[in-house]
RNA sequence: GGGACUGUGGGGUAGCUUGGUCCAUCCUUCGGGGUUCGGGACUCCGAGACGCCAGUUCAAAUCUGGCCAGUCCCA
């Protein structure tokens, strides 16, 4: 039926092949990077929204929605932004058959349409610290080949902005926002690594910027995510001041956090294997999957059981689907394998007689789920998958790094590479000369592989200030 | 922004060089019937396409031009 590319040899059309194969996304639209979020995507991209939500406002956010467009003025009031998204912004220029005096950006992120508004909500020390989030589709006209989930023009984007007393007090929320991803990344199973980009990386506007790197084959990388300090770099032109216990008027210091679509990109990416999509069971439309095997004579009591004990998982809170269709068993199960279902469980003749399903997870382990105790059975099972899911994960993650002693040795670009930096920006760019691909930045927590003490720059051979940092080729 | 290439049912393809043998091949898919049902069933009947617009020609899926969409390479 459905022949997936090799993912080993072939990884760019195995993950195409296989996210239009799984249903989770259409890309037949007709505009380039604008693609459809099926019904299966959706319910895909709905459970992974829950979680950043679960998550981020644990940490005292809260929810907000601003308008899409932007105009003009308040989008060019930061220097290095507007230069930064300039040959990516959409633009509106027409209200019906009348040219608008002030065009209206599409927004490609929120800042300049929320920071305005932040002015006029932030007056006193009592307002602070200010900690908003919104999820919306924000647009970037892209330039380079488009793929579904990871390079897309409609962004379904996370977003969190804050305002905060000081610059102490914002570096903490970008702290509790990297242990917030932390959370996020863990209930999908994703390992990453946390990277300080180099100052000509830093996104456009930002005093520093954190990002969430993954490895994905040779020497591909893929941003999966970002935290930033603004410092007071939009708060002066926006005007966002509160004033003090001392009655002083000051700047606020600003973080944003944003996330996308592309994490869903990175679990089909990571987790994904010869026979389709794996979901962690967090993110799984149906964390459950019921493969009723009638025959003849069995029909009656094969479809009743299973019906029971869809039932009962359902009423425990699991999202669960009972596939009754008329194809045989073998194909349903091909139909899951391919969709990334968790658990599988088979009723036929014998489970409906003894009241006890065989279960096979997503990585093939078999089991039996006694219909009495199926809630917690199932959920254990679950957890037991989910733990086994990150596992692999991890010792793939591992497994794609490797130290690089010189600039020949990045040019291979078989891994993500661990390079001495001094630090400079000239031997930062011979090595992203070497790797054909950038230097991602020094890790900010960790490194993946433990290779001592750094001893010298891999490009100028200097050992000052020398620290481990990241090469690869972003994707 | 510059260049190269591609476009045939829902998906994948054959046919294109050398116009006619094409009311378009094969696989898959989809609808209906029957026999089946513990890892991709079989069978019978049926459905579905030459990206769009012009041009050349007795004749265009095939040649030419423009447009649209997509892919890749370079800036």
């Amino acid at each position: 039926m459905v022949d997936l590319p090799d993912r080993r040899t072939n990884f760019v059309d195995w993950y195409l092949a296989v996210v239009e194969a799984a249903d989770l996304t259409d890309k037949r639209y007709g505009v380039k990077g604008l693609n459809i979020w099926t019904r299966y995507g959706f319910l895909a991209r709905r459970q992974l929204d829950a979680v950043l939500v679960r998550e981020i406002e644990a940490t005292g956010s809260e929810p907000v929605e601003f308008p899409a467009l932007i105009p003009e003025n308040e989008f060019a009031k930061e220097k290095e932004h507007i230069k930064g998204f300039d040959a990516q912004v959409y633009w509106v220029t027409k209200g019906g058959l009348s040219e608008l005096d002030v065009a209206l950006a599409l927004r490609p992120t929120s800042e300049t349409a929320i920071y305005p508004v932040f002015a006029l909500w932030v007056r006193s020390h009592r307002d602070l610290p200010l900690n908003i989030y919104q999820i919306v589709n924000t647009f970037r006209y892209e330039t380079k080949t488009t793929r579904p989930f990871l390079r897309v023009r409609e962004i379904h984007f996370f977003e969190e902005h804050t305002c905060q007393t000081n610059e102490a007090t914002a570096t903490d929320r970008v702290r509790s926002n990297l242990a917030a991803f932390r959370r996020m990344a863990e209930t999908f199973g994703l390992p990453y690594l946390s990277i300080r980009r180099p100052e000509w990386d830093k996104f456009p506007g930002a005093f520093y910027s954190i990002a969430f790197d993954i490895p994905v084959g040779g020497a591909r990388t893929l941003q999966i995510g970002s935290v930033h300090h603004y410092r007071e770099n939009f708060s002066g032109p926006y005007g966002i001041r509160y004033e003090d216990t001392e009655g002083t008027q000051r700047l606020v210091h600003q973080t944003t956090f944003g996330l996308s679509e592309r994490l869903l990109g990175a679990i089909v990416a990571v987790h994904g294997d010869a026979k389709g999509v794996i979901f962690p069971s967090s993110i799984a439309p149906y964390d459950v999957v019921i493969v009723p095997i009638p025959s003849a004579e069995t029909r009656v009591a094969v479809l009743g059981a299973a019906d029971e004990l869809a039932d009962r998982l359902r009423r425990a809170g699991r999202r669960v689907r009972l596939d009754a269709g008329e194809e045989r068993p073998g194909a349903k199960y091909y139909h899951w394998e391919l969709r990334g279902a968790p658990l599988r469980l088979e009723v036929g003749r014998r489970e409906a007689e003894s009241r006890v399903a065989s279960s096979v997870d997503r990585l093939g382990r078999k089991g039996r789920v006694a219909f009495d105790t199926a809630a917690v059975d199932v959920t254990a099972r679950l957890a037991e998958f989910d733990r086994a899911l990150g596992e692999r994960a991890r010792s793939a993650f591992q497994a794609s790094f490797a130290v690089a002693r010189s600039l020949e040795e990045l040019a291979k670009a078989e891994h993500v590479y661990l390079v001495g930096w001094c630090g400079s920006e000239e031997c930062g760019h011979r090595i992203e000369t070497a790797i054909d691909g950038a230097l991602l930045g020094v890790p900010e927590d960790g490194l993946p592989l433990d290779p001592g003490t750094p001893t010298a720059c891999i490009a100028c051979a200097g050992s000052d200030g020398v620290r481990w940092a990241v090469a690869g080729q972003p994707l």
